[in-house]
DNA sequence: ATGAAAGCGCTAACAA
DNA sequence: TTGTTAGCGCTTTCAT
């Protein structure tokens, strides 16, 4: 019987039951304003204050509700990316580089997999763009009318990577996967090949590049390129029947374009089985030049691909928008390069 | 001054400026929690309601804000699962079956590198509970006093994965390493190998596993088991050296076990390289059987662990736990088994 | 440098 | 079946 306990039938709604800034404010003797403040501007606050604020948080195991935060503030410090597959390797350097500079930054990655073909995609859209993250990075270009005005309509800052289009949602960082293709031939070209074969896998890119690689084999008076198409994600077995297949259909190759270097090291492992020489008979050609392609017997040559450069990135345009700083450019091409090895 | 507007000095701060629940209740002609309602528990609603509510929704592009709704209701559809390194073949099936698991049933993921070493290990740990998860997911135990007090005291549902202890935080779903090592060993034995030798990763799972294989080795009367021990991530590169550093320290080796798939493969490719048999002078075999394994030249013997069934576990605990559903167990041993292969 | 008031967008608790 | 009220835990705005 304390006080004004003439209240109307208190309404309870018990909450977490964690510690509050309020429980950390109280135990400070300050208001909870100012507890905020010592804890997230520092500088703003008188050093005995921040002193008492600090001994209550770390007596009372204090952990900050970023939800409540997030809400109160309109800044989640979350930021969504959205991958193809989770176990695929191409890009997983790309999410690792970005998780890290945004974790040093204070934000967290959530991840999202759109998987390869488009099903699906609004609803997973739906699902990220309801935790209101302070910026999206999509491997790959959003192709789908829908999702593009739903990303626009969310007012988002949208990061698509892994690739080159004219007309980007937002920011954009990637490279020419036309320009690779060509890049390719005119490599294989001048170490003189002349019959060459692409195995691509059948994702967007992979197109993009094996027809470059066709047009730029036929532009420099090669004969018929062949091409084996394999399903996404691709894998070493798929390699290794497509040099099956390739074999049987146009024998005399002497150079194969594979879209990653899973594919390259299949066809290397057929090759090798067969009897046939790499890179003697045949040169090998992969993409993405992961950890492995440099100590493959024999090294693989492959198109390297700077997938940190590209997380990093990323994660500035993100961080740097979110932190209201002016941006100079929204557009990063972070090009590639081929780095020749034996298998060539 | 103008005329008799009363209200004190009103105060604004607009939002994120995004259509919210109470546009769409307005537009519906109902109250905010009725539109609530229909969204959430559609079998609580009339038919025509549910429908204006839906036309509505889809009138306003309307996106529920997840940060407001899990900090009403003290759920956040979040679950965080942190792993050594993002980039590591091995977890990633588990973290793309949990996340599909997850998303499934309306929950998003959230990513944290750990690291294989356990520094800054707590920042990383507050980061997490401060989005107040409605579960975490770790590979491997949490092993610092510190980490466990924290998840405890956070009151999150925990699962930690990959591994068995007799003290789990909250669920645990794994298997034995040292079961793994003792297997191994009269797998091989069994094969009529006898001087065997282990590579293994310098994290704490890998080093288990090597142990165990060591005491099966010296309790089955075989000799002195060579060790390499080799950094982790595991690559490629250091399975080639490990095994030249094995040649060179212990020749007549007829067989190596390795801590990772991509460890045996370097091994594989070493000795194709110089002349080394494999099977016939020397049994290869790997762990976690990654997709490739089957396909390799000669296809590599593995441990086979089932990460997806780990992934799908650990969301079902989680998911259990947060819809307040009875939990009978709490540990989950998946098991392992040796695929017989020809490298061995 | 510190505080009071208000409200971010939603849902739990209590009516009717 | 639908509505009213009161917060969830924090930060913005305004005042001192």
């Amino acid at each position: 019987m304390n006080d004004e306990d003439n209240t109307p039938a208190r309404r309870t709604r018990r909450g977490s039951g964690a510690v509050t800034l309020h429980d950390v404010a109280r135990l400070a003797g300050v208001a909870p304003i100012t507890a905020s403040r010592a804890l997230n501007t520092p500088g703003q606050v008188s050093k005995a204050l921040l002193e008492k604020v600090n001994d209550a948080v770390a007596r009372t195991g204090y952990v900050p509700n970023r939800m409540a935060g997030g809400l109160a503030s309109a800044r989640s410090r979350l930021v969504a990316a959205l991958v193809p597959t989770i176990s695929g390797p191409v890009f997983m350097e790309t999410v690792r580089s970005l998780n890290e500079a945004l974790a040093a930054q204070g934000y967290q990655l959530m991840l999202g997999q759109s998987g390869y073909a488009d099903s699906r995609e609004d609803a997973l859209l739906d699902a990220i763009i309801s935790r209101r993250p302070d910026g999206i990075v999509l491997t790959g270009i959003m192709h789908s009318p829908e999702g593009r005005k739903r990303l626009l309509a969310a007012g988002i800052p949208v990061v698509e990577t892994w690739d080159l289009t004219p007309t980007p949602i937002d920011m954009l960082v990637g490279f020419s996967h036309v320009d690779v293709g060509r890049a390719v031939v005119d490599f294989l070209y001048a170490r003189g090949r002349r019959r060459l074969a692409v195995i691509a896998g059948d994702d967007e890119r992979s197109k993009r590049r094996q027809q470059a690689f066709q047009a730029a084999a036929h532009a420099a008076g090669l004969g018929e390129v062949a091409v084996v198409i394999v399903p996404a994600p691709t894998t070493l077995k798929s390699g290794r029947s497509a040099l099956l297949q390739l074999l049987q259909t146009s024998p005399g190759l002497d150079a194969v374009f594979c879209s990653s270097d899973l594919l390259a090291l299949g066809v290397m492992t057929e090759a090798q089985w067969r009897g046939i020489k790499v890179p003697e008979q045949l040169a090998v050609l992969g993409f993405g030049d992961l950890e492995f392609a440099a100590d493959l017997q024999p090294a693989l040559t492959s198109v390297r691909i700077d997938g940190m450069a590209i997380g990093r990135q990323a994660a500035q345009f993100i961080v740097d928008r979110a932190e209201g700083r002016p941006v100079d450019t929204r557009v990063v091409d972070v090009g590639f390069s081929i780095v020749p090895r034996d298998s060539t």
